[in-house]
RNA sequence: GGUCUCUUGACCGAGUGGCUAGGUACCGGUCUGCAAAACCGUUUACUCCAGUUCGAAUCUGGAAGAGACCUCCA
């Protein structure tokens, strides 16, 4: 268990050996989705890069418990609404029960992350169950002498914080004089002593429908007690890496350092990791400038932008998203288009034919191939702030290879077939999560029925009646099975 | 305006002070009735300017361009 993994903590911004607290238990929250819409590729990005980092901490024997909250309780919108949250005004125009509306988009969410293969978290608590976990926690805030109220609504006191502690700023690297002094004009912000404060709780406007009651006033929890209160509660006061994507170090996460801070003197977390953004057209994937593409659009190829484009040449499955993520260090952007993913498509699919290929190799008695090195460089690569493009470059290594004792270019021994087999169950499929779509429920029966077609079709070339033989060939193209002829038969796939 | 980050070949994307990642595309070849696949080979790089260095795409300074955050956002 003693691991050379490497993680780059954005507090310190360096990369540091990663030590659990208490090994070997590792805890780990990220932040979840605010179901209130459908998850776009941008939601994927968090969600595949902190699967394959729990998978990774289990693969190495931790005992993982990774939080990921659902926020159900929706933040403040800015604009015209004063007060009403998100999953509040989408009630309100679809006419549904906000709860209707959270469920909806929550199973949704469910049904998207399923079939990018992203594991389960531990535990996925809603930020509504725990709105008694949340005043508490503003209440000690309040007790601690970090807060105000004004209104109703709870306030935290970022002066006075900041003349305690001096630690606003400490994630995010901004000065927060600079905030304290601006004289830019907030709507809403009236009741507010600086324009920095955020509100812990906020009473809730008449026309506001998602109201809980509190010693305050009837309203609902301010933007960032949801994470520090649930993490407390499940994790502890003190737990190994918080992460989430890079647009919520601020305010958000330095808000979650401020209130862990005022209860407890100190921040929630060792490790700070976050993922960066994707984006279309070098700008950012994101609901606010509305160039969002759904994670059901990419799986059914259908999108339209709202000046009616066509952004889809064509379907991309889940793993071609999965694999696309994969092939770019998650922090790094990554940059959307038709052609960068139809290369991972082709990409994901060579890796997966050649693990078929890998199941049906020759041993001999030598290998004229050194392998004993891709093991080590891929746990290299994934060790080094979980490198998965490195990692997928060392699998393609191993590819090479198959592809050349296939064709008999090379050779290796049944040892040597065994550890490429072990190489790509443990680091393509347990660690990158990836699995093998062609490989369905009804594989047997179409493989009996390819089996048969092949089998007429051979007979056809045998007795050169290219007619019949093309035909087959040609009419299953036109249901997606491509057929490629080879020394030893027939092969085919399906696209 | 403030804080921070980035700029790599046709495209996507790693990485590093000297040994040209990887994927996709393209081109040539092997194979094949044809095609595809597979394999082999080839081509195209490190935004610009100056400095440090025996040597920089990699370090330092400057310029240009792009982006993120500062307001809900993964």
């Amino acid at each position: 268990m003693d691991s050379k993994l490497i993680i780059y903590n954005t507090l310190s911004r360096q990369k540091e050996l990663f030590r659990p607290l208490n090994a070997p238990y590792v805890g780990m929250y990220v932040c979840g989705p605010t179901v209130y819409g459908d998850a776009h590729l941008g939601h994927a990005r968090p969600a595949i890069t902190f699967d394959v980092v729990f998978r990774y901490l289990k693969h190495l024997g931790y005992k993982v418990r990774y939080v990921r909250n659902i926020t159900d309780v929706g933040h403040l919108e800015h604009d015209a609404d004063d007060g009403e949250d998100k999953i509040a005004k989408k009630a309100r125009l679809e006419n549904l029960e906000p709860m209707e509306v959270a469920q909806f988009y929550t199973d949704r969410y469910h049904a998207a992350m399923d079939r990018l293969n992203v594991l389960h978290p531990s535990i996925e608590p809603h930020a509504s169950g725990h709105i008694i976990e949340q005043i508490e926690l503003v209440q000690k805030i309040l007790d601690a002498g970090l807060a105000y109220e004004s209104n109703g609504s709870i306030y935290f006191d970022i002066r006075k914080y900041q003349e305690q502690t001096k630690k606003y700023g400490c994630l995010s690297g901004r000065a927060i004089e600079d905030q304290l002094s601006t004289t830019r004009e907030l709507d809403g912000q009236d009741d507010k002593r600086a324009s920095s404060d955020f509100a812990l709780w906020k009473k809730a406007a008449p026309e506001h429908i998602m109201r809980w009651n509190s010693p305050w006033s009837v309203g609902f929890p301010g933007w960032h007690t949801e994470c520090t209160a649930m993490g407390t509660k499940y994790l502890g006061e003190n737990f190994d890496i918080h992460g989430g994507g890079m647009d919520l170090i601020f305010p958000h996460h330095e808000s979650e350092i401020a209130q862990q801070t005022a209860v407890t003197g100190h921040g929630p977390c060792k490790y700070w990791m976050h993922n960066n953004m994707i984006t279309i057209n070098g700008k950012k994937m994101g609901k606010s400038l509305g160039n969002f593409i759904t994670l059901d659009e990419f799986f059914s190829g259908s999108h339209k932008d709202k000046d009616g484009n066509e952004m889809l040449e064509k379907a991309y499955s889940p793993m071609t998203i999965r694999f696309f993520i994969l092939q770019a260090h998650y922090r790094s952007t990554v940059d959307f288009s038709n052609e960068a993913l139809q290369a991972a498509e082709k990409g994901y699919s060579r890796l997966m034919q050649a693990y078929k290929t890998l199941g049906s190799l020759q041993a001999s008695k030598t290998s004229s191939v050194d392998i004993s090195k891709y093991t080590s460089n891929c746990y290299d690569a994934i060790n080094d702030d979980f490198n998965t493009p490195i990692v997928i470059a060392h699998l393609f290594e191993a590819v090479k290879t198959i592809n050349s004792v296939h064709d008999k270019k090379d050779t290796l021994t049944q040892a040597d077939i065994d550890e490429l087999k072990r190489l790509f169950d443990v680091f393509a499929f347990d660690i990158l999560g990836l699995t093998d779509e062609s490989a369905s429920d009804n594989a047997a029966v179409v493989n009996g029925l390819m089996d048969m077609i092949l089998d007429i079709r051979a007979k056809a070339k045998a007795n050169k009646d290219w007619t019949t033989s093309d035909a087959i060939r040609d009419k299953l193209k036109e249901i997606g099975i491509t057929v490629k002829d080879g020394k030893d038969g027939a092969t085919w796939s399906i696209e």
